[in-house]
DNA sequence: GTCTATACCTGGATAGAC
DNA sequence: GTCTATCCAGGTATAGAC
């Protein structure tokens, strides 16, 4: 891995576990191992580099739930496949923690990755629970879009329940809650076509 | 309000907006019209002020929960009272933000009142439910525990998805979500009984 | 109780040598 | 591409005068 990717991933992470405010270039350099020279040869400054690290992490949330919400299994079963996703509770959310670093908020280039993932998954959820409720699957009284925002912010909320208690089983909890609600609102186990012949 | 007061309303508003890594005495100093001199009169420091606030605005949570979830309604109404409440969506929580902040979750101290708050809270909620499906009013495969603590969750992250998309409506929307999926598990639109005679 | 002076460290970045 | 030197602002705190 040469220098500029190893200033990136350290960024990612400093950033995961400390945010914007809390990351300084000292640190990123000491933890890619790269110099000051070196850092500022392959990025303008902090906030250029920061745009970078950003981006690759909403990329990477991007990814991972793309996976889980394509592919086989009814509607239900992929939301639940998607919650259930292995995730380091106590860490917290690498993209949704920005939300609460007043300088990437406020800054349009470093908000813009957290911005459009959040609503790209939103919507990509909402498109999921109407396809749901169309085919049969889902109460039809459930508004997709009002209730793929609520399970998304579930996933969310359950980071912060998890971190204030220090107890990873709390976000478990939350998620288990949040499908329990969903259940409630399952017509039929709706049987998917089986297409290995 | 004396100088004591200030620093404490000063600092309470800066962690909100800043966080503790983000807040710097100098600015608590300016916010509160309070000179150095003063400020390390009454605080031992930083991190002794902080406290004070972090436990006064934890304190607030409790006492506005509890003004909500106690009281006459149904348990279906109560908790709608309270996650309807108005909230300054784009501010996020006073409480809950503090969780991104690794200073706070790593000293026991500063710690403290936010995991007893959030614990209390999704116990008090949970205590609600649980009564809701004593009295028939709510469906007896509703687990307690978890819709508390998903509840709560929502509340939680409908401010990421709301400050993500720098849009208060985004927050009240999963809010709707989360109510609609919560209304397919009432059984009866219990009536109370009317004590005023 | 509050003020001013002082101290030392870190944050974030530039300059020029290699 | 990377290194070292250097810079100035700000963060956090102490000391002692008033």
């Amino acid at each position: 891995m040469d220098a500029r990717e190893r200033l990136i991933e350290s960024t990612r992470e400093l950033l995961w576990e400390r945010g914007y405010v809390g990351t300084s270039p000292k640190a990123i350099q000491e933890r890619s191992g790269a110099g000051q020279g070196s850092m500022y040869h392959h990025f303008r400054g902090k906030p250029d580099l920061a745009l970078a690290a950003i981006s690759r992490s909403a990329e990477d949330l991007r990814a991972r739930a793309e996976a889980e919400l394509t592919g086989p299994g009814t509607v239900v079963e992929r939301v639940t496949a998607y919650l259930r996703l292995e995730r380091n509770a106590l860490k917290g959310c690498p993209v949704g923690r920005l939300t609460e670093d007043p300088e990437v908020i406020a800054d349009p280039h470093l908000n813009r990755p957290v911005e459009d993932v959040f609503g790209w998954l939103t919507d990509r959820m909402a498109g999921l629970l109407a396809e749901g409720r169309e085919n049969g699957e889902l109460d039809a009284r459930l508004d997709p879009a009002a209730t793929a925002a609520a399970l998304v912010a579930v996933l969310q909320g359950s980071y912060v329940l998890a971190r204030a208690a220090g107890s990873a089983p709390v976000y478990t909890l939350a998620i288990d809650g949040a499908l329990g609600l969903l259940a409630g609102h399952v017509r039929k186990p709706r049987r998917v076509p089986n297409h290995s012949w």
